[in-house]
DNA sequence: CGCACACTTCGGCGGGCGCCGAAACCTCCC
DNA sequence: GGGAGGTTTCGGCGCCCGCCGAAGTGTGCG
């Protein structure tokens, strides 16, 4: 017979399933705050439409809101609900095949966001696998076991990023696998990717392209990943993107 | 024949947004296979929507299913469903409030899920995280640092498993936290955490209560506990159960 | 061969919900 | 104080979707 309480489940998940409040919070995995007007030119809908969206979602608590003068500024309510969108999109991205052609300007910010980009609060694309790839050849991260970074990692952090992480008693993990949904692999989240992202930005190793969530990795950039990490321009350089582009084309068609 | 769906995250959480084929994941996640009966029945809606719920999940890709003569049996896709329904329901009961008073039939239950259940293909509940929490103590599962076997704890398996656990090169991680959602703590999952589970089942540690995926601890279980991991029945027998109602009723009250 | 059973397909019904525009509310700025 | 701009509330509309029962299909059993 019935029992008790499914319908949580299926209430949050009510609150994902229409297409323009999944855009609302996809828009927000960038990490900050947007205000409600934006989000609602953004997904093309009322501003009526869009407050009461927004309302909704915050009582399922899934964003947080700051209201400022006339402006309702509104942001997501946390690492976790970052973290279960970007699980469930990874997961949608799995099953999904390809939309249709995509413009040309669609492809060159396509292009721009699998070389870099934010993915909530670290590092994600090509530059965030790479990132994590050179942590874990070097064992600062140990990905055989379990994913966890190791003593040498917490000392690098520490020594070269002159963070000192604590020891993740709290609610949220040092270290957690996040699977980027354009190379398909893992790349570092949790709180030690947090800092490694907010680190990033503050030497100015990587600057954002616009207002999205897109990277650019600065000169300066290079050279520090190149020092810190023996790493080579893992975003690849225009030559390289396109070259890329032209032997995936041959190789795909 | 169309290619497999065009999935987006809004389609995605809508397989899960009705609160019948969100009792379905739920009563899947035993990790064994039902028919499409016993879910109709489980549910209490009418054969002919609950193979139109299926048919919509299986072709969302959240379920797998298999045709044995009349029956149509139907399992969760695999441990990535599995974890995902995990995730979103620890999610969900966080915040969300009681719901009402509980019969006594669901109340025990609930005792015994509690102390005792699988998780998929893990070990939850008291159980799993006093498991979890032994092999933290004992070196054998690292937690400060992220969440990984250490090579004691690979070692342990091995040697009191019996099983070589391969390095986590494929998709499923070796070891990773999974928020318990009675205990509000992490307890092991990935391929340690199944194996572990299998191992327990299989030596009769635990066995299944009735068709559920409530566990009772066994004797043997009590001993083979204590002897690998120093740990004390961690369930709670019936006296100390009770017990520890009446403290928490009190405390409570 | 025929009945029983498990499941599926098909209409049809009803409720829920996402959408909008209009009007009201609030804040900021001139 | 008035106007402009951002946000919210309120009806109202339309559609999607979950539900059922009845009829149809396929399997197993006597």
């Amino acid at each position: 017979m019935t029992s008790t309480t499914p319908i949580s489940l299926a209430t949050l998940a009510g609150l994902l399933a229409d297409a323009t409040r999944a855009r609302f919070c996809l828009a927000l995995l960038d990490g900050r705050a947007w205000t409600a007007g934006e989000l609602a030119r953004h997904a093309g809908v009322a501003a009526s439409t869009a407050s009461e969206h927004l309302s909704h979602l915050v009582r399922g608590g899934l964003l947080a809101e700051e209201r400022q003068g006339r402006h309702r500024y509104v942001r997501l309510a946390g690492p976790q609900v970052a973290q279960l969108i970007e699980d469930m999109t990874a997961h949608a991205e799995r099953a999904g095949a390809a939309a249709g052609p995509p413009t040309l300007r669609a492809a060159s910010a396509a292009r721009a966001m699998a070389a870099a980009r934010t993915c909530y609060d670290h590092l994600a694309g090509r530059l965030g696998v790479a990132i994590t790839d050179a942590l874990t050849t070097r064992g600062l991260l140990r990905q055989d076991a379990g994913f966890a970074l190791s003593d040498d990692g917490l000392a690098w952090f520490a020594a070269e990023l002159g963070a000192v992480l604590p020891a993740s008693g709290g609610r949220r993990p040092l270290a957690r696998p996040c699977l980027d949904w354009t190379e398909r692999r893992h790349h570092l989240a949790g709180t030690a990717g947090a800092v490694l992202c907010a680190t990033a930005l503050e030497r100015r190793w990587v600057s954002r392209i616009g207002s999205g969530r897109a990277l650019r990795l600065t000169g300066t950039g290079r050279q520090a990943l190149s020092a810190l990490l023996g790493l080579r321009d893992p975003t690849g350089d225009l030559a390289d993107g396109i070259a890329g582009e032209l032997r995936a084309s041959a190789a795909g068609g």
